[in-house]
RNA sequence: GGGCGCUUAGCUCAGUUGGUUAGAGCGCAGCCUUCACACGGCUGAGGUCACAGGUUCGAGUCCUGUAGCGCCCA
């Protein structure tokens, strides 16, 4: 068993087992999707369990004939690596800095970090997920992933750029991303936009603060009666100058006489309208809320619907800008005022600006009660530290937003496995409220392949933007100069600056069936859409949601048919495996440990969907099960001698019997392989294996010993063949190394590239008058012979037990009793039973139930 | 707050359209080593199918509700 990996791997390679037939047309591929690792983050058995899953369907339809598309990718760019870059090498990019050609990193990384000019640090970050990438690669060789090595991509090289930068231009052309000033979600820390999908709420503690708005004069007198005042709640008192409105819900009756009204903002005194929108919560608060620039998504949802003004506070450091307070974008009825109480939050935090709004709203009276503590959902960059802001910036956007109902339809159109994960498809797509934000502020990634001209005064025209020509892609435009202007007018008035920013990570791994697939070769055609994209849950929302939106704009349709979706692996105690927790499990030592095939046994155990603890006790298990393999090859190939007679030569009862079992057998996996439920398909398949070994093995290991002439020995050697080469194909997709090894005892090929098994195929032993019994009774019941048989080896296998004996110790006169068809089929398999059981004498006698007894030869 | 999933033997889990006495593996207990396999095999004990209603001749399975756990979205 052990040392089967490093025997077959590198024959593999060498005979090109998994090497995917460039000639083949569409209808012949079957073509996976596969998730490109970020090389950079840790390896953890996660990995392990969601791509044997892609593995065992890749094997299968491999076998099944198809020419299977398996490439493997590396998803390079992105933060992930620039982090683990700065922290390897103790150096941070900074884009204001020369290229520095003979830079190196010291030995072992500085206190503090060393600045380099950006394509240091992107030349640093292509040098270390190269050496990432190998430990990936290694991975997944040892655990017998039948990629094809040939199709490895990364989604930063440079035919990755061509792609991606194509992709962009081609969705510009259509309208479909735009570059605009617009509500951003802003990591303050890492000084970079995120997207919506990069978002996660945590909760946080807070307070509500009760706040009076004092109505307009002119309409409280219009309402002679009215309310003088309104008050509202807010957690977030330091946006008070940057409020554009207040609102209620349409039916809060509360409220309602004051919509179309006005009120003035307390200590800065710019007057808003009071609105209605569904989304204000009657129940949260006073059930009025202020609007601000941006407090939360739901300030964007308002303002972008209710078209109401901006007036950004927040800069992108995530400190309060200063403020004009008799400009028309604030315009208070009382400036001096509003200017003495903002110049204290100029310049400082978020926090800071919060401390002392409520100070100053306490001194004016504006502030009622005091701030009541609560707990609030706050959002979260998944990577980050502190809160998200919500700047406006010149940021690039897929628009989204405009076809969520096509992208919601295109969810519903895709096979998902298991089917309920479509849900989580749908409520992401129903939840999106901004557009889809690809710009970052960061360097190792896809650079946007955009200049900007530079206006005779030096001032950028982004209305304009110069697109790089589609035949001189990839380019870098920080290096590269546009079209019709020279490097040397780089910065100059009359010249051109290149669009700052790389693509979110997600703008570029979204696009891995067009990278994978070579985009615009001959290959494309042939494998897309795809068949499959696997890959886990939590992605959904990212990487799934991304490539559909691509193929939908690109392609008008959706990238794969079926998306297979792997849950968590959790840690033995059943809790979600993190970093911070501390629970990581590699699956190095694993694999070490138990080998290739009983981790892969324990990970296709695992249902679509369905959340696996690491259990070492399951790994043993398929451990145990692909050592079986060998053995009971072993065993059969002795017995066979050599002679491996064809389906024709089956014709005892019992051996049809047991060929009608496997053809169903057969059958089942084959449709629960078709289904995405390899899980199945392998559950199935080890109980009968079992069966076959303990019963069947057991029942004609003396009858194929027999006389080779003998009909009888020549049926028995013809099902065991027959039924071992059927268990050993079928097990091929979980223990590629056991079964391979086992198989090519007595097969020239790679059992990997053998025929899936059909049930047609042991059905040539079951064909009408070969066999002496009627044909019809056992065929058309399969089990009705070799299931009372089983039954009747294991009562007399129990009698042994519970007499201490050994399992071969002779018995003198064994009696069946049973109902008459159990003793038909005794009296079928007759010979084998006695010859298995070392039974001299056995009686059969007529009762209602089965019992055995058994009268042990004296010794 | 809305949604999805789970709850079956000590543990991990199957149980496909409702149909005999609810299954497997592990663990546990006992037994068995000349004749494929001790990195093994055989045999056995072990369950009120989370709870409460309902539909049905019949419910682990379908419906309604409750509770606990987990996740997704807001």
């Amino acid at each position: 068993m052990d040392g089967l990996e490093a025997h077959w791997t590198p024959r593999w390679d060498a005979e090109g087992t998994y090497h995917f037939d460039r000639g083949a047309t569409r209808e012949d591929v079957y073509s996976i999707d596969t998730p490109p690792p970020t090389v950079s983050g840790s390896l953890h058995l996660g990995h392990v369990f969601s791509y044997t899953h892609a593995d065992v369907l890749a094997r299968y339809w491999r076998m099944r004939g198809k020419a299977v598309f398996y490439p493997m990718g590396w998803d390079d760019n992105g933060l992930p690596t620039e982090r683990r870059v700065e922290n390897y090498y103790g150096v941070r990019g900074d884009a204001t800095l020369p290229y520095d050609p003979d830079f190196e990193p010291p030995a072992s990384p500085p206190a503090t970090k060393i600045p380099i000019s950006r394509k240091n640090f992107v030349e640093l970050c292509g040098r270390l997920t190269v050496a990432d990438e190998e430990v990936f690669k290694e991975l997944w060789r040892g655990l017998g992933l039948s990629v094809d090595w040939s199709l490895e991509y990364s989604t930063v090289a440079p035919a990755t750029q061509a792609i991606a930068q194509r992709a962009f231009l081609a969705m510009l052309a259509r309208g479909e991303v735009y570059a605009a000033e617009a509500p951003t979600l802003w990591d303050v820390d890492f000084r970079t936009a995120v997207s919506q999908a990069e978002l996660e709420d945590r909760e946080r503690p807070g307070a509500y603060h009760r706040l009076a708005f004092a109505l307009t004069n002119a309409d409280a007198d219009a309402v002679a009666d009215g309310p003088r005042e309104v008050e509202i709640d807010t957690t977030r008192p330091e946006l008070l100058a940057s409020c554009v409105a207040l609102v209620a819900h349409p039916d809060d009756a509360r409220y309602a006489p004051l919509f179309g009204r006005e009120a003035l903002t307390p200590l800065f005194a710019v007057p808003v309208p009071i609105v209605a929108h569904e989304l204000a919560d009657p129940d949260k608060g006073t059930g009025l809320a202020m609007i601000c620039t941006f407090g939360d998504l739901t300030d964007v949802t308002w303002w972008r619907e209710l078209r109401l003004p901006t007036r950004a506070l927040i800069g992108r450091d995530g400190r309060f800008l200063a403020c004009d307070f008799t400009s028309p974008a604030f315009p208070s009825r009382d400036p001096a005022t509003a200017a003495r109480h903002y110049d204290e939050l100029v310049g400082r935090s978020v926090n800071q600006a919060r401390a002392a709004v409520v100070d100053q709203a306490r001194a004016s009276g504006a502030l009622r009660g005091e701030p009541r503590p609560l707990t609030h959902p706050v959002k979260f960059y998944e990577k980050g530290e502190r809160p998200l802001e919500i700047v406006t910036s010149r940021q690039w956007f897929v628009a989204t937003l405009a076809h969520r109902a096509a992208l919601a339809a295109r969810g519903e159109a895709l096979a998902w496995h298991p089917d309920f994960m479509r849900h989580r498809y749908r409520t992401w797509v129903e939840g999106l409220n901004v557009d889809w934000n690809i710009s970052r502020q960061r360097f190792f990634g896809v650079p946007f392949p955009v200049w900007y001209p530079l206006g005779p005064d030096g001032e950028v025209d982004h209305d304009h933007p110069i697109v790089a020509p589609a035949d001189a892609l990839p380019v870098d435009p920080s290096s590269d100069a546009p079209p019709g202007y020279r490097e040397d007018q780089r910065g100059r008035p009359g010249g051109f600056v290149a669009d700052p920013d790389v693509m979110d990570t997600w703008a570029t791994s979204s696009l891995s069936p067009e990278i994978a697939g070579r985009w615009g070769s001959d290959l494309y055609p042939r494998v897309t859409p795809m068949d499959l994209r696997p890959q886990a849950h939590e992605i959904i929302r990212t990487w799934l949601f991304s490539t559909v939106v691509r193929s939908h704009f690109e392609h008008d349709r959706l990238p794969w048919r079926h998306a297979l979706i792997s849950g968590w692996v959790l840690d033995p105690d059943r809790k979600k495996m993190s970093k911070s927790r501390g629970n990581v499990i590699t699956p190095m030592p694993l694999l070490e440990r138990h080998g290739a095939d009983a981790l892969r046994y324990w990970a296709a155990c695992g249902r679509p969907g369905t959340d696996t603890a690491v259990d070492e006790a399951q790994m043993k298990i398929g451990r145990r099960l692909a050592i079986k393999v060998l053995n009971v090859t072993k065993f059969v190939l002795g017995r066979l001698d050599g002679d491996v007679p064809g389906p024709e030569a089956v014709r005892e009862a019992l051996d049809r019997d047991l060929l009608a079992l496997a053809a169903r057998l057969v059958d089942e996996a084959t449709a629960a392989l078709d289904g995405y439920d390899y899980a199945r398909a392998l559950e199935r398949t080890e109980s009968f294996f079992w069966s076959f070994c303990d019963d069947y093995v057991e029942l004609v290991k003396l009858r194929a010993y027999g006389e080779p002439d003998d009909p009888a020995t020549r049926s028995a050697r013809a099902t065991l063949a027959l039924v071992l080469s059927t268990l050993t194909r079928l097990l091929a997709p979980y223990l590629p190394f056991a079964t391979e090894e086992a198989w090519r005892w007595w097969h020239d090929g790679s059992v990997h590239r053998a025929p899936w098994p059909r049930a047609e195929e042991l059905a040539e032993g079951l064909i009408e008058g070969r066999s002496d019994e009627p044909a019809a009774s056992d065929v058309a019941s399969p089990g009705s012979l070799y299931g009372p048989v089983t039954e009747v080896l294991e009562a007399l296998r129990r009698e042994k037990s519970v007499a201490k004996v050994s399992p071969r110790a002779a018995v003198a006169r064994c009696v069946v009793a049973g109902p008459r068809d159990l003793l038909d089929a005794v009296r079928a398999a007759r010979d084998d039973l006695v010859a298995a059981g070392s039974i001299a004498t056995l009686e059969l006698v007529d009762a209602d139930a089965l019992t055995l007894t058994a009268t042990l030869a004296t010794p």
